[in-house]
This record gives structure tokens, C-alpha cells and sequence, in this order.
RNA sequence: GUGGACGUAGCUCAGCUGGUAGAGCACCCGGUUGUGGUCCGGGAUGUCGCGGGUUCGAGCCCCGUCGUUCACCCCA
């Protein structure tokens, strides 16, 4: 009796051959940089205490209010499937104390993240982050160093249509004194009840309205950029020079919204063009409260969070992913048992060596194995019978030109 | 949570005003008993998302339901 055909949960992202290894392509083009950087790997649960969110995410923010994936373990313990990935790094510092060596703590991760949002292109219920976290240092030139790894990332892929937003949000001496003439502005504004509710959660998100009466009415609000103060001002003016000496261009965005709570300062948003709505490929910035919100010692922090998926999404849109990347460098089509134990032998020697190669297994005709060798996208095939056998020389076959040569067996390697 | 669009072979889709299902690609076999890509011939494939209704008759109409997708809110 046939069940029931059991699909995938709702707005999940995945990647099923041929598309995984661009996908895997573009997550180690995002993480490299990092490496090369001297960020280590921090690996990391899915899961994690709940109030590690409400607490340092912020219980204003949408993500926290309702998009989390939130459950009870059987101890009676609330839990949620990970909404971002820099509170639970920020937990794992405290906890396993690497704030208490040398400073900045530079650490990388890459994994799933989980937001119960309507699925929509680009946005996903599982979606897949590379990430960076520096902790510990206040110079301004790693807010550069941070931007420059990102786009370095991106460089990587191959993209080009793509903006960077920067922008400060202060400290919160700034922001205080900002929030005060913002909230007296917005009161001066004839608003529907939501919107003012969600004004007074967190004021700076009127900025973000793509309603065009709301944009409209917000032309002339206060703007955090001219509230910051000397320190502040001079900090971001600091992460711009360094910019400019990378050569990273960059755009002033006054008006750039973060969805999450804890960022301060240098804050970043890296656009694509050629995406639908949902278009932010990356971002990040500094969080300069977070450790000690969440009990550790007052340390600052700055990092970045980049979409795998919606760089790939980018990728594709913009045609830069190659596919010849990722084909095998030999195809043996062994011919009779005997052949078949030679071919096992000959393959896993070549892969000791680093070689990719694959057999023909199941007993195929030679023409149907040539045609699979074929769509492999092998460099080379090599048919192995009873005279190669006996020789101890196959007839080594580019598959591109067409051409062949004797090779020795033993020779193989040298060969490829 | 709100709104729109769409659900027909593995994939992309066609199917005129209702008359019992098709194409291309992919796949398999063959065209010299040991060498692919082109070409030629042949072949398999669907409870037309699901349930109900109207009708002599429904892939086409109606209702419901599930799913997918795009957009809003928001974000990677």
C-alpha cells in the first residue's frame, strides 16, 4: 500500500545535485576570506535557550516577536532553532572564556539559521549563513577589515551588481539623545495605530517603511548620523578612511535600518541588484553592549552575517557560475570481474593522490558506460578489460578532444 | 498574519467555446561481438494535487481543501 508522498517542510531551502555544488561553491567563496584572515572556525548548536534571543536579539525586534521557532524539550526547558548567529557565538565566548585571551577573538561560522516567516524568493524558513565575529577591539580599522572580508567573499563568487550601505548608529549617549528629538517628530506625525506601536517599540524602524506616505512623512525626520558625538563621529570617520584606502566604494545610508537590537556604530547592509524583494545579501556591524547584556564582561564586538542562499540567488542571476568546476578527472569503465577488482584498485590509489574518479559499476555496455562517462564531464576515460590487464596499458582517452594515448597503468597518475 | 498567481509525465510546458491526455528535454534499447558527444529508429512514463458538486460526459465549470510561488510586514 503506497503512503502518503511526504514533501519538504514549507519555505525550507535546498540543494539537490546539479545546483548543491554551486551552492557549495558559494559558501566556501564566503568563508575563505575569513580564513585567510585568521578568523577560526566555531561550530556551533542549532538550538540554543531561548531568553539568549529575547535577550540579546531584543524582544522588539520582529524576530524575536515572531519569527522563532520556539519549543519545549522534554525537561520542560524553552528552547529556539537559532534566528541569527551572533548571540549564540557571544554565549559561547562567555562560556568557553575566549574573551580572556588575546584580543580581538576572531571566529567564523557557517550553518542554518531558522525563521518562521512566510516563505518568499530569497527568504527562507531554513536558510544557510557564513559568518564573522571580532571581539574585543574598538580601532576602527577592523570595522574596515570586517567589510573588506565580506565583499571580499562576495569578489570571490564573482559578483559584481552589488552595493555596499554604511552607516553609524552612535553610541548610546548619541542615540539617546537622537530617540529624544525622533519620538517628538513622529509625534508631530498623523500615523495609524500600528505603525505607532511599532514606533514606539523601536522609533528608528520608521525609517524602513516602504509605504510611500510613511516615507514621505519621514523626509525631513531627525537623523541619527548628525546626532553622533565627537567619539562616535570620529570612530565612523576613521572606518570610512580605511575604506577608501582598501578602494571598497561604499554608500552613505543615513536612513539604513538593522532588524536586530544590539547593533551600535558601524553598521553595513550589502545590496544586490538583481534580487526580488528581498535583496540584502549581507550584513552586519558593531554591537558594543551585547557581551555584557548577556553577563559577560562589557567587551565590544563587531561582525557580519552573509546569505548563502541569496548569494547564490545572486550568483545565478547574474550568470557567474561556472559548472565545469566540479567534474571528475578520470572515468573507469572496467570490463568483467577481474577488470572490476583492477578498477578499485587503480581508482583508490589515484584518490589517495587526490584524483577524482569514479567507475562504471553494473555491468553496462561499453557504449551506454561511454555515454555516462560523457555526461560525468570526466577529463579522461580509461577502458580496462582482459588485454589491459594483461598489458598493464589502457588506452587513455581525452574526452574533450577526442584523443588518445598508451599509458601504463602505473603511469596513470603522472598522466592526469 | 494579509493579498495575488499557479498546481497536467523526472523537468519545462501545451491542451481551442466541457467529449475520456500531448510536445520538447531527460531516461532506456537498437543502428559493428571493446569506445561518448551529432544523426536515425524504437520504448517506458501520468489515479491531469486531493475531496465533493454540476453534467450523458470535467484536465477544462462550481465549492472546499492541501501545496507551490510572488508581494506586503520584516529580513540573510
Amino acid at each position: 500500500m503506497a503512503g502518503q508522498k511526504i514533501q519538504a517542510p514549507k519555505g525550507v531551502s535546498e540543494y539537490a545535485p546539479p545546483r548543491s555544488s554551486a551552492f557549495e561553491f558559494v559558501r566556501e567563496s564566503l568563508i575563505s576570506p575569513a580564513r585567510s584572515a585568521g578568523y577560526q572556525l566555531i561550530e556551533l548548536p542549532v538550538f540554543e535557550d531561548t531568553e539568549l534571543f529575547t535577550r540579546g536579539v531584543g524582544e522588539s525586534t520582529d524576530v524575536v516577536s515572531k519569527e522563532m521557532y520556539t519549543f519545549e524539550d522534554r525537561g520542560g526547558r524553552s528552547i529556539t532553532l537559532r534566528p541569527e548567529g551572533t548571540a549564540g557565538v557571544m554565549r559561547a565566548v562567555i562560556e568557553h572564556g575566549l574573551d580572556r585571551g588575546q584580543l580581538p577573538s576572531k571566529l567564523w561560522y557557517s550553518g542554518a539559521f531558522f525563521r518562521a516567516e512566510r516563505p518568499q524568493a530569497g527568504r527562507y524558513r531554513q536558510f544557510y549563513q557564513v559568518g564573522i565575529e571580532a571581539i574585543g577591539l574598538d580601532d576602527p580599522a577592523i570595522d574596515a577589515e570586517v567589510i573588506a572580508i565580506a565583499d571580499a567573499g562576495f569578489k570571490k563568487i564573482g559578483l559584481t551588481k552589488y552595493r555596499l550601505d554604511i552607516t553609524s548608529l552612535g553610541d548610546s549617549e548619541s542615540r539617546a539623545a537622537h530617540r529624544v528629538d525622533l519620538v517628538a517628530f513622529i509625534a508631530t506625525l498623523d500615523l495609524d495605530e500600528a505603525t505607532k506601536s511599532r514606533a514606539a517599540l523601536n522609533p528608528l524602524r520608521l525609517f524602513d517603511d516602504k509605504r510611500p506616505e510613511v516615507r514621505e512623512a519621514m523626509t525631513n525626520a531627525p537623523l541619527l548620523i548628525d546626532y553622533l558625538n565627537e567619539e562616535s563621529r570620529t570612530h565612523f570617520a576613521q572606518v570610512r578612511k580605511y575604506l577608501d584606502a582598501l578602494q571598497i566604494s561604499y554608500t552613505l545610508n543615513p536612513r539604513m535600518v538593522r532588524g536586530l537590537d544590539y547593533y551600535t556604530g558601524t553598521t553595513f547592509e550589502f545590496v544586490h541588484e538583481l534580487l526580488g524583494a528581498q535583496s540584502g545579501i549581507g550584513g552586519g556591524g558593531r554591537y558594543d553592549g551585547l557581551m555584557a547584556e548577556l553577563g559577560g564582561q562589557s567587551l565590544s564586538g563587531i561582525g557580519f552575517g552573509l546569505g548563502v542562499d541569496r548569494a547564490l540567488l545572486a550568483a545565478e542571476a547574474e550568470g557567474v557560475i561556472s559548472a565545469e568546476t566540479f567534474v571528475s578527472d578520470l572515468f573507469i569503465i572496467p570490463l568483467g570481474d577481474l577488470a572490476k577488482e583492477k578498477a578499485l584498485q587503480v581508482a583508490s590509489l589515484l584518490r589517495n593522490q587526490g584524483k577524482t574518479v569514479e567507475i562504471a559499476f553494473g555491468d553496462r555496455a561499453l557504449k551506454g558506460a561511454m555515454k555516462g562517462a560523457d555526461k560525468s564531464g570526466a577529463r579522461y576515460v580509461i577502458v580496462i578489460g582482459d588485454s589491459e590487464i594483461s598489458s598493464g596499458t589502457v588506452e587513455l582517452k581525452e574526452m574533450k578532444t577526442g584523443a588518445t594515448s598508451s599509458v601504463k597503468i602505473d603511469s596513470l597518475l603522472t598522466a592526469l
